[in-house]
RNA sequence: GGGCGAUUGGCGCAGGCUGGCUAGCGCGCUUCCUUGACACGGAAGAGGUCACAGGUUCAAGUCCUGUAUCGCCCACCA
């Protein structure tokens, strides 16, 4: 019986173990690796998205990776050279807070180097302040271990990622392309720095941008407070922030009020600080809220800083960069008793100064009434737990849109040029472009992190010069300007009289994360690679940092190369816990993605991964993993089954060979489902071909390998037995080859067992090769076959009988075209049910079934 | 306040764009079967007014309008 193709089975399959015995080949064969003689129309590029290292993996991860990854691998085999970088994103805030805790250090800016700094062993109680290239240093250290940690897991995953392209965002290219950019960005005049109130965090001390701002609902209080016209009538405002009455530089209304018309070009005087100030008109004040009129201060909201820009009014900031009431009063502040209440303010945090301003005006009898609670939501920096104030500060800035209205108009374009997955995920991206109210601020007041690569020049008086700074030699890229020197000075000129300054601030992380497809392309320090592989794609990333990442690409791909990034962009959704909440970091984290992958085995997680439909939240579900891994475990079983009963290799897609009319019904629907689950893929939705093709391999498992079996018992000299051997070998290879995105192990494990090669560099089967050999082949056929095999098997279940029972006499009335397909099928039907006497009788309706059991145990 | 998405048996999901035979699949559940690929298995079965109310149509899970609930995105916090 043995051929001389046979294939090498073994004699017990097991999926476990597969995982690492395959990364190895992989990794040893450069399975993956990225061919770069290819061309750009032969490549299918990837802007990975870099996970942040400082945090921890979870299931999140897998699900979104492994969507990518079927992705890539179907692009493989369709013949693109699939360019899939992975990079790191250790960039920024989060891996600062994780050295901090991790090490108990603090970075404490005016601290020298010190070069035999080491960490203590264990935290410390009190954070230990260090210099920031010791604090920088740490954070590399740290990151360096964390990528490891996330390399082994992906590879465990079976990411097909070629790792000799990595890239971390605050590496040496990384941190030069980004400098780049930005220099470029100012030389075009898209970057630029201004003075300007600027959102700010208290804690972290740094400005913020609009993309990192979330609302939260606090509690807060109204207050009514008079203010004092000359003719000694009062006008009454109401206030959430009655302590920045101090900051008060008019009262605003709505000019169609009828009520506040008159007081128009009036002024009022302050409460408390018997500030004079204008009452003015402008259409955003709102005749609903309040009583109509509000007080305009230096700054309490973003509506303030569009009322003082546009009304041309005075600065009287009072809150400082601490969150703390300043030291000085305002100027306008003259009055003795003015100038006292403020300096019983001063020091004080917002929080505080409200408590105390409310006593102050209770006994001045300026409060109306007693605060009337409420809940609003106020600006947070998303990753900050106080409320953000506005301070006037000076910072850098890309043009976004945000304040122009051509550029939003491009921009929104570029939005409709991409194709989105899901369609509906684009409205995001519309919503926020539309919705911009300022360019993008990317200085941050932070130590690790890309620097901004400037200095100032300081005048005579130690001065400096912002307006024309120092710009490094492009060769020299990346710098930093706190330790290095610009060209033309010395460094002992740092801070001296007519010398320079470093340029303190980092860029925002998006600044850089927002170049991904350039740091991973090569652009600037590998031009013939970036030619090759950019514009990308494909852009895989999850739906909340569509604001950020997606739209910051945007801009800078629009800058710098007047292109989209990408062609596609693939949302993905979010794991839910079973209690259809977000999953929680923390809650992610007790379930470690490494204790799913040993339990179930990566291509039952993959196939978990893969279910969940692209866009949609996902609900975390280990019962899915588990019918992943009973899947892998049955394409081993049948492949061994169907290769030990002499289909080999040489066999499959043999034309001459396929005879019986039920192999070409078998194959008929196999080739719609190739062509299904091609289109599908096409469309990015993996989770429709594997669905496809799943319920394929159920059927021809259930129904049709029972069907042929006794058939293909028999020698290849048996036309029948022939036929059978080949159609099982074509649906085999076919089979192996539509579950290989999805379940990369267990299907190179059985690939090895007949073909040479990987199966993930095999082509993808096409639909024409497979209907060529079905011919005329009618699916039907199978479908009718199946339905009396499923009826003689319930007979069998209905008389509690073994399904090995023998039928001594079975009859099938069914409609004259149904009983000719049975006919075609006759003995195969007769075998699979253990019929001894089969009768068909044409002529009827509708199919039935009646079934004489030969005498039961 | 504006918008997007979801709502299908106990649970998790297809189907919806392009309306059409008794609404599918998996888990779980019940019963049975140690069949020469697989007990990490196989066969069969029970279980659903497709959120609700209208409408269009010969025909609606599918299209339209509205409502409710959940989730998310956005919004100038008086």
């Amino acid at each position: 019986m043995p051929s001389p193709r046979a294939a090498h089975v073994p004699e017990k399959p097991s999926i476990d173990g597969i995982e690492l015995k395959w990364q190895q080949v992989w990794q040893h064969d450069g399975i993956y690796r990225f061919d770069r003689s290819k061309v750009r129309e032969q490549i299918y590029s990837i802007d990975t998205p870099p996970p942040t290292v400082s945090g921890s993996l979870h299931v999140g991860h897998v699900f979104s990776y492994t969507h990518t990854d079927t992705i890539a691998r179907y692009q493989r085999m369709r013949g693109r050279e699939v360019f899939y970088p992975m990079g790191w994103d250790d960039n920024g805030l989060p891996t600062e807070r994780r050295v901090q805790n991790y090490f108990g250090v603090r970075c404490e800016p005016s601290l020298p180097y010190d070069p035999s700094f080491t960490p203590p062993d264990e935290p410390g109680k009190q954070q230990l302040p260090i210099s920031r290239r010791s604090f920088v240093e740490l954070c590399e250290k740290l990151t360096v271990e964390d990528e490891k940690a996330f390399e082994e897991l992906w590879r465990r995953l079976g990411l097909s990622v070629d790792w000799s392209h990595t890239y971390q965002t605050i590496d040496g290219r990384a941190r030069a392309v980004s400098q780049r950019a930005f220099l470029r960005n100012l030389s075009r005049g898209e970057a630029y720095q201004a003075e300007a109130p600027t959102l700010w965090d208290v804690t972290f001390r740094t400005a913020v941008a609009q993309a990192e701002l979330e609302d939260r609902e606090r509690d807060s209080a109204h207050h009514a407070i008079t203010f004092h016209r000359a003719d000694g009538e009062t006008i009454t405002i109401d206030t959430t922030r009655p302590e920045l009455i101090p900051a008060c530089v008019a009262l605003v209304a709505h000019p169609d009020d009828a009520r506040y018309q008159p007081l128009f070009g009036t002024t009022v005087r302050t409460p408390i600080f018997d500030v004079e100030v204008p009452v003015v008109a402008h259409s955003l004040a709102d005749p609903e809220k309040g009583t109509g009129v509000a007080m305009i201060c230096t700054f309490g909201d973003i509506t303030d800083v569009t009322w003082w820009r546009e009304l041309n009014l005075p600065t009287r900031a009072i809150i400082g960069r601490d969150g703390r009431v300043i030291a000085e009063a305002p100027d306008a502040i003259t009055s003795p008793n003015g100038r006292s209440a403020f300096a019983r303010l001063a020091g004080s945090t917002a929080h505080t100064a409200r408590q105390t301003i409310v006593e102050m005006l209770r006994d001045s009898g300026d409060l109306v009434g007693d605060p009337r609670p409420i809940k609003h939501p106020v600006k947070f920096f998303e990753k900050g737990d106080k409320p953000l104030e506005i301070v006037s500060t000076r910072q850098w800035y890309i043009r976004n849109g945000g304040r122009d209205e051509l550029l939003r108009e491009r921009l929104l374009q570029r939005g409709s040029q991409l194709r989105w997955h899901p369609p509906h995920m684009k409205v995001r991206y519309d919503n926020w472009v539309s919705g911009l109210n300022g360019d993008w601020l990317i200085s941050r007041q932070r130590f690790f992190g890309v620097p901004l690569p400037l200095w100032y020049p300081l005048d005579g008086n130690a001065e400096p010069q912002y307006g024309e700074p120092i710009i490094p030699e492009d060769s020299t890229l990346p710098i930093d300007p706190q330790a290095d020197t610009p060209p033309g000075y010395t460094e002992d000129q740092r801070g001296a009289a007519n010398g320079f300054i470093g340029d303190p601030d980092i860029m925002d992380t998006w600044a850089t994360s927002s170049l991904t497809p350039q740091i991973a392309g090569g652009w600037s320090y590998d031009d013939d690679l970036f030619a090759r592989v950019f514009p990308m794609d494909l852009r895989p990333q999850a739906h909340e940092i569509i604001r950020t990442w997606l739209f910051s690409t945007v801009v800078r791909a629009d800058s710098e190369h007047d292109t989209v990034p990408w062609s596609d962009v693939a949302i993905s959704g979010w794991i839910l816990d079973p209690d259809r909440k977000k999953m929680s970091k923390s809650k992610g984290n007790v379930i470690t993605p490494m204790d799913l992958l040993e339990e179930y085995g990566s291509d039952g997680v993959r196939y978990w991964a893969a279910s969940g439909r692209p866009g949609t939240d996902t609900a975390f579900d280990t019962g899915q993993m588990k019918v992943g891994r009973r899947l892998a475990i049955k394409v081993l079983n049948a492949s061994k089954f169907v290769l030990g009963v002499g289909a080999d290799a040489s066999l499959a897609f043999d034309s001459s060979a396929v005879t019986e009319p039920l192999d070409r019904a078998l194959l008929a629907r196999l080739a719609d489902v190739v062509s299904e689950a091609t289109q599908a893929f096409d469309d990015y939705n993996y989770a429709k071909a594997l669905e496809v093709t799943e319920s394929f391999f159920w059927s021809f498992t259930d129904d049709y390998v029972e069907l042929v079996k006794e058939r293909s018992y028999r020698t290849d000299s048996d036309p029948g037995a022939r036929s059978a051997h080949a159609t099982l070998a074509t649906a085999l290879s076919v089979l192996h080859r539509l579950f290989a995105p999805v379940l990369p192990f267990v299907t190179e494990e059985v690939w090895s067992w007949w073909q040479s090669g990987s199966v993930h560099r095999a082509s993808w089967p096409g639909a024409d090769e497979v209907s060529a050999l079905a011919g005329s082949g009618d699916p039907a056929v199978l479908d009718t076959v199946a339905a009396v095999l499923s009826d003689v098997r319930r007979a069998k279940s209905d008389a509690k009988a073994s399904m090995r029972t023998d039928v001594k006499h079975a009859e099938v009335r069914a409609t004259d075209e149904q009983i000719a397909m049975l006919a075609d099928a006759r003995d195969d039907l007769a075998a699979a049910g253990r019929i001894s006497t089969l009768d068909l009788v044409d002529g009827a309706t509708e199919l039935s079934v009646s079934v004489e059991l030969a005498v039961t145990t």
